[in-house]
Formats: C-alpha cells, sequence, structure tokens
DNA sequence: TGTATAATTGCAACCGGGTGCATTTACGAT
DNA sequence: ATCGTAAATGCACCCGGTTGCAATTATACA
C-alpha cells in the first residue's frame, strides 16, 4: 500500500511536504539518507524546515511505511516495499554489499531461547572488511 | 595492563584530565556513558572542556583500552578488562541484560564463508522485547 | 462554499558530539 | 633546575538531529 493511503487511513493529513517525501521514496531504487531527502524536498520546495522532514520521517517509519537503519553514523531510511536486506560496508574502502536478509535468523533463535528475549534484526548496516582490505595490512 | 601505562608505552602526555578519565574506568564497576563520564570529571576538576573528554575518549578507544558501543542514541564506553559481553535492551520497559559473547558467531562465519567479508561483533547494544513485555499488548 | 478546529508547519533554541586554531603544559634534553 | 618543543587543552564554532511553541493549514462538517 502507498505511503500517502496508509497515512490517511491512519488519520494523518496530506501535505505537500509529505507528498514529496512519499512519492520520492516511491521513485527511488534503493535506500535513501536523510541528506539525499532533504536535498530533494528542498529542491522542489526551497522553504520546508527539515524538522519537518524529520518528522515526517519518523512518521512513516511508525506507520511501517519506512525503516531506519543505522551504524555508527550511517542512517538509511529504506522504502519497506523494496524488500529487507542487510548491508555490509566495508570501513577501509568503503564499497558496500547486500546480503540476504536471513543472516540474524540463528541470533534471533538464541536469544528466544536462551535469553527470552525477542529481537528482529531488520535492515542492518554491518561494518567490516572486505577480501581485498582484509588480506592488505 | 592500565590504561595510563599504555598512554606512556605510545608517546601519549600523562595530564591530569587523562588520569581523571582512567581512574574513573578502573573504579566503573561496568560500563560508562559519555554523560557519566563528563559529570564524574567536572565533579573533580570544573574547568575541563568536553572536547578534552570526547578526545581522549577516542584516543583511549584507538589504543583498545576502552570500547564504545552505540545502538540508536545510546552510547556506551567499556573498560576492555572488564571481559566482553552484548546488551539486550528492552525497548518498552527499559531493562537491560548482559549476554554471552558468542551470540554473534554463527553470524561472523556467514559473513567470513559466504561473503568474505570480515566482523568482530563485539559488544552489541540489543534493541528487542524483553518476555514480560512481549506478552503484554 | 464557508467555517471551526485539531494537526502540521516553521522557527528558534537546544543537544551530544566533533573540529581548527591559538594558548598552555608535560616532559626529555641540557 | 631550566628550557625548548611537541602534544594537549580550552575555546569558539560547526553539524545533524530534536523539541516547545506560536502561526498556519488540511479537512470534516454545517
Ligand atoms: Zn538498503
Ligand atoms: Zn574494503
Ligand atoms: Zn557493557
Ligand atoms: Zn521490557
Amino acid at each position: 500500500m502507498s505511503c500517502l493511503a496508509t497515512l490517511k487511513e491512519n488519520g494523518f493529513k496530506i501535505t505537500p511536504q509529505r507528498k514529496l517525501i512519499a512519492d520520492f521514496f516511491h521513485d527511488a531504487e534503493s535506500h535513501l539518507t536523510a541528506e539525499e531527502i532533504i536535498a530533494h524536498v528542498h529542491e522542489k520546495m526551497p522553504g520546508v524546515n527539515k524538522s519537518t522532514i524529520y518528522r515526517n520521517l519518523d512518521i512513516f517509519e511508525h506507520l511501517g511505511c519506512v525503516l531506519k537503519s543505522e551504524s555508527g553514523d550511517r542512517v538509511i531510511y529504506h522504502h519497506t516495499e523494496e524488500g529487507h536486506h542487510h548491508h555490509l560496508v566495508c570501513v577501509k574502502c568503503g564499497k558496500s554489499m547486500d546480503c540476504d536478509e536471513m543472516l540474524f535468523r540463528p541470533v534471533e533463535k538464541t536469544l528466544r531461547d536462551k535469553y527470552n528475549f525477542r529481537v528482529d534484526f531488520k535492515h542492518q548496516v554491518i561494518s567490516g572488511l572486505c577480501e581485498n582490505c582484509y588480506k592488505q595490512p
């Protein structure tokens, strides 16, 4: 379901600012950074305040339209309609690759069975070393 | 080895500000937040600038005396002499429990074998639901 | 279509953390 | 003990993100 429809269904108003953000997610091929989203909104509608954008990203997140992921200083927003995956980011060369969403299933099971603790690892950004950078000292 | 000895060995100077931070880690039972560290330093030596404290925490981290962990808005510093573990933090009630450091070994192995990607998960702060909060809707 | 009103926005100030630069200080050499 | 110097500190400012509040606006309803 579209982000705007979800907004409406949950009693939120459809504002031009929200339309811009929702459309941008809809058109995006992949995840977006806050910076990219702000730049896009400002391009189409220069006056929009950053707090408006952040507040709306929070709303989309809580409605389940968008996933927010962070690892260290990275923050990524990810349209949930795209499907799920994790990211492997090399701390040396910066290269990034996608990774199967099942990766953390064993951890989730261990936490549930041994610790009675429920976790759902969604769209993690994982820092480490790629093959090349690992081989080179 | 003591944090101060490590500083000296690596050519860093022993300043009163660094002594305060190192002693605080040494006396601490468990991990510390940046807030707690700043408060402690200010108590003993009111004029110290926050940038001095953050810079020194970075140095201790790079020397391996201290681990810095983050999950969302939480930042925790952890004296490495205490041993390693992960934290399970309930997003509803805030309760926190420690968790075995081996937890992510299967994930590390999968990443190495299938993706040629090296990760060392140290002292993660994991958000989820504890048993009580999971049962209650 | 016009109006009432609650939701949303813009603003200004704030927060934790980080940085460039001038001043101060720890410490090795004398 | 003094001194020279590189390293460390304090300061002032920056940055991304957040918050309280007054002004604006989308919408439900008359
Ligand atoms: Zn993604
Ligand atoms: Zn790499
Ligand atoms: Zn800890
Ligand atoms: Zn709980």
